[in-house]
DNA sequence: CAAGATACGTCAATATGGCTGACATAATTT
DNA sequence: AAATTATGTCAGCCATATTGACGTATCTTG
């Protein structure tokens, strides 16, 4: 048994989200619209059918949420090109800071925990947590995520 | 900004989760039972306070989980030798089964995630790790976990 | 074109797992 | 004897998830 690596996970885990926790707190926001706008910013022009399949929650929970973070302006819809049925997802500039707020500080615990690991090691800890999810079904930002080459995620900054 | 290793955090944790999250629907349990039943198990003996130091929840939300847990003799609780007062909690046969069972479906993610990676690269992951958790004010729990040296926690299977 | 499928939104009810505040009891400490 | 500590419990609240049903606009297909 992994006990040992089981249990770093979870403490693991439950800090890196509480960074994240805390400051959005201030904003009355929880976890779950923590999750929707970074993969909104991170994926922009996502559709609400692919925001289901990643967050893996349904439609109806999800409602609350995105409705919220429309009103409060920090995401704007806009009517699909293609399909019009669709509507694509987008962080305003107002969504976007938070996003980067939120992502700074997780950013630090990060480069903090990869303090002392050489680039090598870097790139183990990325191979290991790739190989930790599963891969039966990807859906379209899972498989962004795991093909190798370009990104073709919003561009690193 | 460290977007990919955030990203790879969210989907490996979901699906680590997710094994046990199956599993214990079958019991009527949620993840609140598994972790009460996981720390108890891993550290025999644990009084309530600790778990709820670890856990970072109320006495009331731990109440809920643990009277089911002691109500279907998953767990079983002694009076503290010392302190009369306090409650020491102990796994019993039955739980210690169902913590192996989910146990075990983590550690074979994690054992297929380590397939191709050397002994020092698992040292790695271990060493980011620990350093993603908060190190200022561990309690027991962690302060054993955190601990290099011979393990305090129950004999390693 | 009509029928059906799809993308999305929404209403209603329910469950889980957190929370706060208040209060009770037994045991230990001062 | 009084205060503190460890635990339990009652009552209610909130966030986030669930299922099922239904509505509407739009696209696709026979």
């Amino acid at each position: 048994m992994r006990w040992d690596i089981i249990e770093l996970l979870f403490f693991a885990y439950r800090d890196f989200v509480g960074d994240a926790d805390h400051e959005l707190e201030a904003f009355g926001f929880g976890r779950a619209h923590h999750r929707v706008l970074h993969f909104v910013h991170r994926y922009p022009g996502l559709k609400v059918a692919d925001l289901l399949d990643v967050l893996r929650i349904t439609k109806q929970s999800l409602g609350r949420v995105l409705k919220q973070l429309l009103d409060e302006g920090y995401i704007v819809q806009k009517t699909g090109n293609n399909d019009r049925r669709q509507r694509l997802l987008f962080a305003t500039a107002k969504g976007e800071a938070l996003v980067a707020k939120l992502a700074g500080l997780q950013t630090d615990r990060i480069n903090r925990a990869l303090g002392d690991i050489s680039p090598e090691g870097t790139d183990t800890v990325r191979q290991f947590l790739r190989a930790m999810i599963d891969h039966d079904d990807p859906d379209k930002v899972l498989e962004t995520i795991l093909k190798p080459g370009p990104a073709t995620a919003k561009e690193q900054a």
